[in-house]
Parts: structure tokens; sequence; C-alpha cells
DNA sequence: CCTCAATTATTGACCTGTCAATAAAATATA
DNA sequence: TATATTTTATTGACAGGTCAATAATTGAGG
């Protein structure tokens, strides 16, 4: 296997980079961090919701799940319940004032992204998000 | 499951997640933390540096930087001292110690950037790095 | 000279993520 | 039934990043 090894340290270093920036970016643009908006956007796709199968469908650590959830229940976006068939699971769900918020993000959002690839087409897109997803295969298994 | 992200949603969900897990993994496989090793790696590169110049170079916050180096500093892998022309710059550069340390990390990181890379031909590296670019520079402007 | 602005490094406050340890509930099994 | 295992959520300790405020030094202009 041929390994050109400065583009490989490259790609570390960009990707590393690239987040760094976007992160803070990302909230100055939007009113909010990228991972409450996740969060929302999961709660505003479905009805209500274990937060087991909310932190595997955003890919973040439990415990950051928790947290995010316990903040974002006190300023009244989503509201928590247990499952009454199962105590150890807790049901999350947008509250009516969530669900509205969350329209004005939405918006804040695309037009972010949009900026971020005004200059990517269809194809590369797909390209990328495929290209992604291979690499997070690649160490899945570390 | 939910399958109605648009591509532009997408991407910046891969991108976290994907960020989410190559820090753990990366430090994991190499004993090192990509940070630190972006820092050291620099220095590798070159003899004695600004800390300033280090900064940029790497493209995280000099808050950060401080602290990352005066935890090198008393690993003993660095070296720090003030520039005698100008009281204010700090000059920056690895010691015997850490130059020979980092040549262990650097065959562990090529491991693991290998593999993560590994089914990515010369084109494609290069075509990810330039869209990597490109969503920066779209970016740069917030 | 003296003040004012710019540069450099540092520190503190804060946010977000990880891991490891725990508690509580449900489930499996001896 | 009693005990062990698994699942789920939580908490604490920690690392790494940002921003904003500060100090110290340098450089520029009146």
């Amino acid at each position: 296997m041929r390994c050109s090894l400065s583009n490989h340290e490259q790609i570390l270093h960009l990707l590393k980079g690239l987040n760094n920036q976007i992160s803070p970016k990302f909230e100055r643009c939007t009113g909010i961090s990228s991972s409450r908006y996740e969060l929302l956007h999961q709660l505003y796709e479905t009805d209500e919701i274990n937060q087991s199968t909310l932190q595997k469908a955003v890919n973040i650590d439990s415990a950051a799940i928790t947290r995010h959830l316990k903040q974002l229940e006190a300023n009244g976006m989503v509201a928590r319940r247990r499952n009454p068939n199962d105590n150890r699971v807790i049901f999350v769900r947008l509250t009516e004032e969530g669900r509205k918020q969350i329209v004005g993000y939405k918006k804040e959002k695309v037009n972010f992204v949009n900026q971020m690839l005004h200059d990517f087409n269809q194809e590369e897109l797909e390209t990328l998000s495929d290209m992604l997803n291979r690499m997070q295969n690649n160490i899945s298994e570390y």
C-alpha cells in the first residue's frame, strides 16, 4: 500500500481544524450550539423517543446527552418522563415552545450550511458524504 | 430510523460525528492526543519557532497552546525561552528527549491514519483535501 | 519624552466531549 | 425464589476548545 504521508497528515489536520472552526461559528450564526441543534432536530422529526436511541442517533456520549437534555429541559424546550413500562428509560419530546423555537434555528442553520457548501454540486456532496462515512467505518473497530 | 436529512444536513452531522470518534481513538492508538501530536510534529519540522506562529500553524486557540506547551515542558518534551530581541515572544523547540520520543508517536500515527484512509486512492485524497479546504474558506468570513 | 495603539502570552470562566463508577430497574438463570 | 447479568441514566473527574480580560512589551506619532 502506497502511502503519501504528507497527504495523510494533511487530512487529519484539516478535519480537526475545520471542526474547530465550525463549532463556534455555527453557534454565532444560529444562536445555538451544533450539538444542541442536532438533538432538537432529531426530536423535531419524531414525537417521543428514548434517550438512549436519541443518543445513538446523534452519536455523542450519553453523559453529554444527559447534561444537554437537562439544560434544554430547564429552558423549557424539551419535556422528559419515565417510560411507565420500563422505569429505566426516559422518554424525551419537544415542548410546544421548543417546537416553535426550532423553526427559527432551522432557518439559520440552513443559511450557515448553504454558505459552507455553496460551491458544492450534488455529486460532490455525495462524494464527500461517502468519504466521511468510509473514514468512520475504517476506524470503527478501534 | 429517519432518513429525511438532506445532504447538507448530513454533512455537518457526519463531520462532527467523525471528529468525535477520531479524537479518543487517535489517542488510544498512538498514546498522545491529536493536538499534542500536531504541536510536536510542527516543532519536529523546524528548529525553534515563535509560539504565535506555531499557534497559527496548528490552528487552535492561543490559550490552548499555552496550556499544551506548559504541559509538554513539564514532561520534558519541549523547551521554551524568551526572544532576547523581543521580550513578548517565546521561542519553542523540541528537547532531545522530545525529538527522540516523537519518532515512536509518528509511527503509531501513520498506522492509525493508514487504517482510516486505507481504501482511499491518491485522487480521492486530493479531492477530500480540496473539499475540506473549500469548506474552511467558505466559512472563514464568519 | 509621553502617550496611545498593537502584539504576545497568560489566565479565568465557561462549554462540550470522554471515560469510569454508580444506582436503579428489568431480565435471565440457577 | 434468589442471585447474577444487562440495560439505562446519571454523576464526577478530566481534557481540550473558545472567548474575554489582563499584563508586559514594543513601536509610532505628537
